[in-house]
RNA sequence: GGCAGGUUGCCCGAGUGGCCAAAGGGAGCUGACUGUAAAUCAGCCGCGCAAGCUACGGGAGUUCGAAUCUCUCACCUGCCA
């Protein structure tokens, strides 16, 4: 569906039915022959297609750190996922409302995705990011904070009250406030407000969670069909539900026919996945969520995690990772991740990876990237993230193609 | 020429009798980073596997014990001639 097409489309989802409700914006392509759940489609957005499987480069606050939109366009990057958190704070969902949308704003002519906040819930709350995708640990308890860090962020079933990280002022986020803000921003795509939990919570704990992110999720399509119909002349935004449930089979098969049945146009599955069951967690959920619905992994794009999510039914999937780890000296290679800090690249006149054909490997060498980041030049962070946001788009393309 | 101050590990710099192989930075080395409180964070950082050795400008002393006190030499920095 074309983005005339589907704006003017716009018009039939206003229907009260909920069930009715949702857009029609993802077609399979291809399916990865012996598995039934890998996949190739087209997701439509009023800002063009996204071919999936895509990765969906992390701009949170309106820009991909380091790197103009333009190069982000020219490495092959498909969409940009913003967060309502951060621009909510700095500059304000007024203001972006005013310029004419996320898009316009960081002059992004592509699909925009926004995060709700929730993933905030968990980051200026517990805590303890060292639980999203890596390793497990015994120790279980429900009001961990990692050590130095003062809770930001405190939960209760209405909401959650943030403090702002910049200032200290208080602010309140609720599934409706959460989507007026994604309602402003003006992302195509935008998730539901979900309460994000660790490894480290107990059973009960994420029980009660995902019933409180559930109950979250129906305050989120009521707001949303509400905003929609306030806000007609407006290009549709897509909204997703997320599905929670950290590694319980049984919550997590429960979460997604729960929010499966809610009249999402797409889900995201998010919350604590151990690195090790990743593959394991995607296919209960999506084995249970509609096939025609995209799916969207929430934070995860490490090489070997890719492949296994494709492999089990993963549409699209966003990640900080390839930028935050580049600004930090590490590359992505055939041979794998690697620090060019490390002073064995010295003089290593070779480029980063052998076989990439983005900007940075066409014209520099190891060595100076090497010497830009001992020198702590500002370009080293943009060279290096165009590099790994070129490598994760190149072999999500490649793995596309492949099936 | 006189008076005063100074010389500490790769660099800057704290330390003025034992708790000093010597604070703290920086540099160097390594690691981590998965819906971004991140151009961040963490560890190591005289030699030796160790017992131990060598170290606070050089040398000589005082003392049970000296980076710390005394003498002397060298160099540096102020101010006065």
């Amino acid at each position: 569906m074309s983005a005339p097409e589907l704006i003017a489309d716009g018009s039939a989802f206003h229907s009260s039915a909920v069930d009715n409700f949702a857009t029609d914006n993802f077609s399979l392509t291809a399916r990865l022959p012996g598995n039934e759940l890998g996949r190739t489609g087209v997701l439509s957005t009023p800002h063009g297609d996204i071919r999936t499987p895509a990765f969906i480069a992390v701009g949170t606050k309106a820009t991909v750190k380091a790197v103009l939109p333009e190069s982000m366009l020219e490495l092959g990057a498909q969409a940009v996922l913003a967060n309502a958190y951060h621009l909510y704070l700095q500059p304000g969902p007024e203001l972006i409302d005013e310029v004419g949308g996320l898009g316009k704003f960081m002059n992004w002519s592509g699909p925009t995705f926004t995060d709700s906040g929730g993933f905030q819930v968990m980051s200026l709350g517990a805590g303890f990011k060292k639980v999203l995708a890596m390793n497990a640990t015994t120790v279980q308890a429900d009001d961990v904070i990692a050590e130095g860090k003062t809770r930001l962020a405190h939960v209760d079933d209405d909401g959650v009250t943030f403090k702002s990280h910049l200032d200290g002022s208080r602010h309140r986020f609720t599934p409706e406030v959460s989507m007026q803000i994604q309602h402003q921003l003006g992302a195509d795509i935008i998730f539901a407000f979900d309460e994000l939990t660790t490894l480290m919570n107990t059973r009960s704990y994420q029980e009660s969670s995902l019933e409180r992110t559930r109950l979250w999720a129906l305050r989120c399509v009521a707001e949303h069909r509400r905003l929609t119909e306030i806000r007609a002349d407006r290009p549709y935004q897509a909204l997703f539900g997320v599905i929670q449930g950290a590694q319980y089979e049984d919550l997590r098969r429960k979460a997604a026919q729960d929010l499966g049945r809610m009249g999402f146009d797409g889900f995201g599955i998010g919350g604590a996945l151990e690195k090790e069951n990743l593959g394991t967690i995607v296919r209960w959920v999506n084995e249970e969520l509609p096939e025609n619905k995209p799916r969207h992994l929430l934070g995860i794009s490490e090489p070997d995690d890719i492949f296994i999510a494709v492999q089990n039914g993963i549409d699209t999937f966003d990640c900080v990772s390839p930028s935050r780890v580049a600004r930090n000296g590490a590359l992505y290679s055939l041979d794998g991740r690697f620090n060019v800090t490390n002073s064995r690249y010295r003089r290593d006149l070779a480029p980063i990876s052998d076989d990439c054909d983005c900007y940075t490997c066409a014209n520099y060498s190891r060595a100076y990237l090497n010497h830009l980041f001992k020198a702590k030049e500002m370009i080293s962070c943009t060279l290096a993230t165009i590099h790994n946001e070129r490598f994760i788009v190149k072999l999500v393309d490649d793995i596309r193609r492949s099936i």
